[in-house]
DNA sequence: CAATAATTGGTAGCAAGCTACATATTTGGA
DNA sequence: TCCAAATATGTAGCTTGCTACCAATTATTG
């Protein structure tokens, strides 16, 4: 059988997955919750939740569930926007300050252990292949519409 | 930000599947279903539940409510093997084999698609370095014990 | 300005993934 | 031989992902 890189990509996936799950076991979060908390806290503005689908191209309801074992657990709050009363604007609470840091030092770490032994050059050509094939997929496939500059 | 390899392999699955999911729609079977049949469909004797845990590295629950479902919707049945009544062998039934020239056409079709563009050297890179990632994360991530050769 | 579009989010209900625990059968060793 | 370990599968209960449908708010357009 030839190599399937469908099959690499979802080994890779639950690879990584798994090992972010043990790491972020002992906090009390799921790797999917984690990588949440990663992106309210290195957004410049409370995201709200159309924001997280776009970063990790999850449906809303998925995020919408994300959202609420993390509200559950004390990790953030909601606050509506005062301008849109449509968002609701995820902040960290301090139980969400506090795993930040590692978090950030176990995806570097994953990050690093995936790709050991590669030279900087190869690093960079798997990444721009990782980038190739998603685009070959993504044109006809994802229905996320991305939004052409108005060149307003 | 740096590239994310966790994050490509991630969207890169969910590209592939969903194609597959789309493509298998018609035919009552999802992404994950189809794969399974085309497993059975080539192995050279009807497998057990046992054996597709280790080929498409899942764990024993999920591949479980696979074959539930699929035996549902007519599929496949089960027969005890004779030998090891543990063993509750995988067959094909006539509704499944209608399957499985689609099911190969449309792998084919989305491997090809995902590397479109890709020179011969580029996929034979790409799929190293995709094997050198699993490699690095598996050796210590993945708990499915590799049974070295007995030598016996 | 009013009616319609688009946007944001919620809920229901499903599939697919997991861990943890339980059961049955087979294998192996004292 | 017989008891213990390994193996194959089942079940419960959770998270994460999806589609489909619904409600509220905002933006657009006649």
């Amino acid at each position: 059988m030839r190599p399937r890189f469908g099959y690499y990509a979802r080994i890779l996936h639950s690879c990584t997955d798994q090992s972010m799950t043990s790491a972020l076991a002992s906090m009390d979060l799921t790797a999917a919750q984690g990588h949440i908390l990663g992106f309210v806290h290195r957004s410049p503005q409370p995201p709200c939740p159309r924001d997280i689908e776009e970063a990790f191209r999850l449906s809303h309801p998925t995020v919408s569930g994300l959202l609420t074992r993390l509200e559950k657990k004390g990790f953030i709050e909601f606050r509506p926007d005062e301008n849109d009363r449509r968002c609701k604007r995820i902040y960290m609470l301090p139980k969400g300050q506090n795993v930040v840091d590692t978090m950030h030092r176990t995806i570097e770490q994953n990050e690093r252990r995936m790709v050991q032994g590669f030279t900087e050059q190869e690093k960079e050509q798997f990444a721009q292949f990782m980038q190739r094939a998603i685009e070959n997929m993504g044109a006809a496939t994802c229905k996320r519409k991305h939004k052409e500059d108005p060149q307003k």
